[in-house]
DNA sequence: CACAGTGTTATCTG
DNA sequence: TCAGATAACACTGT
């Protein structure tokens, strides 16, 4: 499920519930989680410390942990989570609620716990002591989808003779699409998936340029790529589905290494 | 039982 | 260097 409108409404949950409360206690009920940390290690970084808020960069979450009252000669210790395919963020209002099967993490706070759920397990929880560290957890990254200029897009297709569909969910092009996202974009601004990403002509682009701002939009106010009428992703899962919008049937390839639903009809 | 899947990375091949 | 294919991670639903 992550992908940028996923991970956009998780930090929103941390934000709207979490902000500002102080962690009496981390559970760590999955260590298999912990990617460059231990348990203990997790615990006495944050417990004492406060939620000090959230902020998404591409698919990845950053929750800092603010001072614990100490003059902090160390710098804020800040809980790095990525989602895989399958993970989630929840809050929970009420303390000691038994733990789902897949809760990997709580963080129990005043109030409530922040709970990181997960069945998959293909991604995890990383501890950085510092923006420094951030930065090479996450490792590099093209410009964030959200808010993507003209102009950046232009310059991350440059050049690249990748098809469109590899090009827009590889993060060190464009941060935060995923393949439900990229399938929904190049079916709304007609755009067939196959196409070498830099050979797109200049209104072509634009339209893909406003599709993708519009599709983003939409998708982060629903915290998710919403099945609406009329769009791609409400058939796509369907068994003999046809384009919404021309009524002939989507054809399904393995495209960019993954599984691609398109109109041969519509997108060209 | 086989296999695909809303993600990412390493490795191999052309 | 670039791009595509494949496997691996771990688990569930079809």
């Amino acid at each position: 499920m992550p992908e940028l409108p996923d991970v956009e409404g998780f930090r929103r949950v941390v934000a709207e519930h979490a902000r500002g409360r102080r962690i009496h206690e981390v559970r760590v009920r999955d260590a298999s989680l912990l990617r460059n940390t231990t348990a203990t290690a997790l615990r006495r970084a944050l417990e004492g410390r406060t939620v000090a808020g959230a902020e998404r960069r591409g698919k990845w979450l950053l929750i800092p942990a603010g001072g614990s009252g100490g003059s902090g000669g160390s710098g804020e210790p800040i809980l790095v989570l990525h989602f895989g395919m399958t993970g989630e963020l929840h809050w929970v209002p009420t303390r000691d609620q038994p733990p789902h099967p897949h809760d990997r993490l709580h963080l129990v706070a005043d109030g409530g716990e922040l709970r990181y759920r997960d069945q998959r397990k293909l991604q995890g929880i990383w501890l950085a002591g510092d923006r420094g560290q951030v930065e090479r957890v996450i490792g590099p990254e093209g410009p964030d989808a959200l808010g993507l200029r003209a102009a950046d897009l232009e310059r991350a297709l440059h050049g690249l003779r990748r098809s469109l569909k590899a090009a827009l969910m590889d993060q060190n092009v464009v941060a935060g699409l995923g393949n439900l996202l990229t399938d929904e974009i190049l079916w709304q601004a007609r755009l067939d998936p196959r196409r070498p990403a830099g050979q797109l002509g200049r209104s072509e682009r634009s339209a893909l340029h406003r599709t993708l701002g519009r599709v983003l939009r939409t998708s982060v106010r629903a915290g998710r790529v919403p099945a609406r009428e009329g769009w791609l992703t409400a058939v796509r899962d369907e068994k003999g589905a046809s384009c919404p919008r021309c009524g002939r049937p989507l054809r399904r390839d393995r495209i960019g290494g993954r599984r691609t639903v398109w109109c041969p009809s519509c997108q060209r």
